[in-house]
DNA sequence: CGCAGATTTGAGATCTGTCAAGGGATGTGG
DNA sequence: CCACATCCCTTGACAGATCTCAAATCTGCG
């Protein structure tokens, strides 16, 4: 059965993304926020993880936005996804020890702690949470596989509107209000990273975006205007972000919530 | 303590994948080995996994080459990795029990399936195993990030130069002969399909990497030529493709190989 | 031989990057 | 309040990269 949201509001768009899953009950969460002891506040722009930083702990999003990505000695940088609440940061990365890349605030933002040595307690501890963590580690990989598609084999227009979409839906999920729905704030350089295109070119883009009234902007945010020709624009397709259900053999196997 | 290589060659690429980790013993090798009963031959050419196919078992690579990859109604394909000897398929996908993506054999290969709920079993039967398995998943992970980069940020030169040097150390890894290192199953299609470019480019960037003496053609194969000058081309840095040691508190954990 | 698939090349159109410059908003110090 | 610096958005011009279309060549195979 789905639970109710936590009162901690700071705390729920991970739990919100783990109810979908209709999977964990109330001792794990409370195993979760055990774990989740280090609360954290960072401000916009600062440094959260650095390239090539040993790493002892990962990061769980309780709000805020932040870029992962690669840097080059000549300064270019590949954004590799979008950091939204609700998502955790490096969880193989901490396995490995080791971050091949840097995370960075794009706006205030509060973080979680999570330890090294409670990923390997949980598996054990609590193998429902454990699994339902995996679970949000396969959904980043699939946003990373679209990533890969998208920046290879769509033109410039395609992936922005495509970037666009993919950020209203995950807004969407994690509850974000209706009228703040389809709000980012991004930079046009930030954008340009993140396709890998040059900032003037991520700019003619957006103004061609905006000549046909399907994104604007204004007091520093990124607004869309309309999901669904924007959606149409790019032929997406949002299975990659769907939530399947959890097969019936492994609710068998771990027993059911209560 | 390092394990000898296991007798059954056709098995050795995933143990010595493990084996580098020095972390599993004879004990975890014989739990693996008794997952992984069903073996299955396909033919070069052949679907693995369909896209979109409902996925109740992941596969992991005895021998062969295969490709990952998505494709779009309208014809274009993006693959997202190449698949080698030691390589697990779709680690996650299975926990979500969906494909968003096809899998493709490139030469006769040699798959053994790990069916879904042994994933399930593995953590509580054979934890120290687990977490290898989860190592590896975050090897794929890191060279997913690097393919996010090498598409977005690098010239299509680079982009080639610098996916010869990875194929070339990911050979290297798992014991592939010192002269047969080097010598890859791909045609210019999948080439290009692999870095994001039309198949025309893809031939005129391989032809400008073999005038320049640095790989060439034969017998249906691409030969790297000259390695050390393919990766200062693109100034590639192997890090993420290296494989750092089990940190202590882990070993602490869950025990040290007998 | 004839076919299918792969490589190769040329020509021209299109996309994208670089360089350069200007404008607007914001923040700071005088 | 102004001068100034900074950051971001915007635009134009041009060079270079890349795509598409088309066709020729080559190779393995039945």
């Amino acid at each position: 059965m789905k639970q109710l949201p936590t009162p901690d509001a700071a705390r729920s768009p991970l739990h919100t993304q783990l109810d979908d899953l209709a999977f964990c009950d109330d001792s794990d969460f409370k195993t979760l926020d055990g774990l989740l002891e280090r609360r954290q506040e960072f401000e916009a722009g600062q440094w959260v993880v650095l390239e090539d930083d040993e790493l002892d702990r990962t990061w769980v999003v309780l709000s805020g936005w932040a870029i992962r990505f690669k840097t080059f000695e000549d300064g270019r940088r590949q954004i590799l996804e979008i950091l939204l609440p609700g998502d955790i940061i490096g969880l193989y990365a901490v396995m490995l020890r080791r971050a091949d890349f840097g995370v960075e605030t794009l706006t205030r933002m509060t973080l979680a702690a999570f330890p090294a040595a409670a990923l390997i307690d949980v598996s054990t501890r609590a193998p429902r949470l454990a699994l339902a963590l995996g679970w949000l580690a396969g959904q980043g990989e699939r946003r990373l596989d679209e990533q890969v598609t998208r920046v290879g084999r769509r033109s410039a227009t395609e992936r922005m509107a495509h970037l666009f979409v993919e950020l209203y839906l995950r807004q969407r999920r994690i509850g974000v209000e209706r009228s703040e729905c389809g709000q980012f704030p991004l930079t046009q350089v930030i954008l340009a990273d993140i396709l890998g295109m040059s900032h003037v070119h991520a700019n003619r883009t957006f103004r061609s975006l905006n000549r046909d009234s399907l994104a604007t902007f204004r007091d520093g945010r990124i607004i869309l205007q309309d999901i669904v020709r924007l959606a149409t624009r790019c032929q997406f397709d949002p299975s990659y972000l769907e939530q399947p259900a959890v097969p019936e053999d492994v609710q068998a196997t771990l027993g059911s919530p209560a």
